[in-house]
DNA sequence: TAGTAGTGAGACAGACCTGTCTCACCACAA
DNA sequence: TTGTGGTGAGACAGGTCTGTCTCACTACTA
């Protein structure tokens, strides 16, 4: 009712679709994976059971849909602040600056891929695979930027501590210690960064 | 049957009480704690279920419970280790050696206390408090460690900062990664530490 | 012997879970 | 007009969830 398809959009490319995914998403977030049942889902997104089930195999499959779309929005954000490219040790900065507004946001809850990572954590999943993927793409785009400054094993070791000092980060702004975190991690990663280089 | 209460066990402080406790830890840990059912918990700690719920008031009751049971052992092993006393900087370094070994356990499977935050993440929840209490308790250790080669406010930045690289390599050992974690988290805390030092 | 505390076994209630199915409806195209 | 594809509504199956309840049994103590 709600939810007619505009003009423009072409229906294969189905705004159903999309809306179930986002509606998953904000309840996945808020709820977790567990808590939240597929009779939720279809409630809140306002469409019928079998309309979900047309466009996803099973809840798993959402699931890693979902995954999926937030790893394509958050590549494409770090994408963007990359084209405005500074020196190394800003981006490194403007990546941590980027997570520190990330939790001042209302709506923040924590890392949506460690949670998958904490319901669905044997390897092989493959919610284990997505959450995995994301991780090592943050690595991998940090380790290209510190890889200007020192050597290729040394921005290796770099850029895994800084992926650590982050998801800790994410960690403790989930319990409420989002700024004194953001702080921290961007002085131990300034640190981090000059000892590497030193080498 | 199998569960004969020894002579020299009283029976209130109930083998049964610590038994079940133990079996839902490993319950929790292997499969996460919404995907644990109660009934699944009786069976394989081979209790009546009425047993549990004369033990725990509820399935939430027990997670708490739980927690704070791996919260006692985890203060126990450190207080331990903080025994055999050492420089400072020794401290900080038997402290990530002490989770690289814990990673490379075959039961390991990731923090509790994290995942318990990620399926009962709202503050005010006793699962999220207990949660809170454990991390709060290890940085609280560190800084005191700290405090001893550098300033009081140095102290609390370095900590939380070290904090966040064991949170961290614990994420990245549920990848599979354990090993390039505690390398790096090893290094980095030097770095900070150094750095912390020189101010 | 009689009483008591802890327990085992399992039925039960009532809710919720995922996933399947049917049937009616609507917009649009040939 | 007659199809066709996407959808809504909801029944349904078969299972699982938490939590309560009863009744019988055992070990121990007074």
């Amino acid at each position: 009712m709600a939810y007619r398809v505009s003009p423009e959009q072409t229906p294969k490319a189905s705004s159903k679709r999309q809306h179930i995914v986002e509606t998953a998403y904000r309840l996945f977030r808020q709820e977790g994976f567990h808590a939240t049942g597929i009779d939720r889902i279809i409630a809140e997104a306002q469409v019928a059971k079998m309309t979900m089930y047309r466009h996803f195999p099973s809840k798993e499959g959402l699931i890693v849909e979902v995954l999926e779309e937030r790893f394509r929005r958050f590549e494409e954000q770090l994408d963007r602040m990359a084209a405005l490219s500074k020196q190394p040790e800003g981006m490194i900065d403007d990546i941590i600056g980027w997570y520190g507004r990330w939790f001042d946001r209302a709506d923040f809850n924590g890392c949506l891929f460690a949670h998958a990572l904490a319901e669905y954590g044997s390897p092989g999943h493959p919610v284990f695979e997505a959450s995995v993927r994301q991780k090592e793409s943050l690595r991998r785009r940090m380790a290209g930027i510190l890889a200007k400054l020192m050597s290729g094993a040394e921005a290796e070791t770099a850029s895994t501590a800084i992926l650590m000092l982050i998801e800790g980060a994410t960690l403790m702004a989930e319990m409420g210690q989002g700024g004194k975190a953001i702080d921290a991690a961007r002085r131990a990663a300034s640190d981090i960064i000059a000892a590497g280089r030193r080498t």
